[in-house]
DNA sequence: ATGGGGGTCATCCGATCGGTTGACCTGCGG
DNA sequence: CCGCAGGTCAACCGATCGGATGACCCCCAT
């Protein structure tokens, strides 16, 4: 696997509302001799209308775009487009939580930081052209940090009726799965909301995910 | 940000139950100046001895160790052990998701896969050095596309409803907070539970998250 | 105008849940 | 040897939920 890196061309449309960053990159991404760009947006709308026409491979996307729609709505659009769906690099200055899983869960492929070294955005563009995600650093992160989260201490058999719980299942069900009484379930769970700060089973729930007590 | 790399003098751990791949990776190691390998370690115990005693930077570990505990329960311990913490960088040979979440949630640093490039493998390694993450690409694809997933169509009025019953919260005080008859919040709840394939609200909170239905 | 989707409301009833209190057993560590 | 944590069980009661049905309203697309 990883071979080499074929390298093709790749044709990239740039989104971004500042013309000086634009220019910039369009500078920057002319010494990229297998990196052709077929096209320019200050909006959102101007994006999507260019990338219907010209088809980019990859499309480099600023998420704060000013006037209009703002860049995670357009990336949702292209990439929920019907045909020919360009894959979006986001390319931004912040690499807040939320900015990350929106772009993320509207469909970007990649989200790289402007202070990213050029040969990394290279490779990236590179990389975003086959559907392969590159994450800056901090941004990968972020992501991690956010998978990882604290977690409060339960019993083995807490996280068993904690399981159970998940699936929606009732006291009974619970108790029969697990060859205890009712009661017994009744007790755990009333532990289970001691320790996660809740008074019902769909607040236990919602913790549990929360802090991803469950496999 | 994101300055040239300062590329200080890492020692690092290598723990692989294959005797040949450690003499492979030492070999390879040894090309890269600023890494060192002081010790290595064909299980997880040896590993947690070896790593008390020599306190590196960072140990390199492979999740599947043969005999004993595995490597994931190994990054747990070495994650959270008292004292000078190592940087876990996981390489292996599997992105199953399963085996990654699983790392990640262990404290793993970084999870490499064993086809990576060399050079890559150097840099991860100056990074987790530093506490920053590396993925490989296709890790960082299989992330991405967990916190990506389709999601069903709920109304607006629907998505109002779940998020209340995520906090825990009873119809009677749901309806209130959102202005509405007890009555109503029942009958959105049923659309809800057919729509998610439920029918208990801890089942829906428990979709509902799962597919990140929710803010 | 005709109909469907989304939102609202009511009523009735059995099943389930949440709260509380008190109890016994086991294994581990001081 | 005793205490404590974890796990098990019981009985009771009021509050809440889930299931089923039928109905009205508004908006918008056909």
């Amino acid at each position: 696997m990883t071979t080499p890196a074929p390298s093709r061309h790749v044709r990239i449309l740039v989104c971004d509302d500042h013309a000086v960053v634009r220019a910039g990159l369009l500078a920057l991404l002319d010494s990229a001799p297998d990196i052709e760009v077929v096209g320019e947006a200050g909006t959102g709308e101007e994006a999507l209308a260019l990338a219907a026409k010209l088809t980019p491979d990859v499309v480099l996307m600023d998420l704060q775009l000013g006037e209009g729609i703002d860049g995670v709505e357009t990336t949702r659009r292209l990439t929920s487009a019907p045909g020919d769906r360009p894959h979006v690099l986001v390319l931004t200055t912040y690499d807040t939580d939320a900015d990350i899983t929106r772009a993320i869960e509207a469909g970007a492929t990649g989200y790289l930081l402007k202070a990213e070294r050029p040969d990394e955005l290279f490779a990236a563009i590179h990389a975003a052209a086959e559907g392969r995600t590159t994450l800056s650093a901090p941004v990968a992160g972020r992501v991690m940090a956010n998978l990882r989260k604290p977690r409060p201490t339960l019993t083995d058999r807490e996280r068993d009726i904690l399981t159970q719980l998940a699936r929606g299942i009732g006291n009974r069900d619970i108790a029969r799965a697990l060859f205890i009484s009712e009661a017994t379930v009744k007790t755990h769970l009333r532990r289970i909301y001691d320790k996660l700060g809740v008074d019902t089973r769909a607040g236990a729930v919602a913790v549990a995910k929360e802090r991803r007590l469950l496999p």
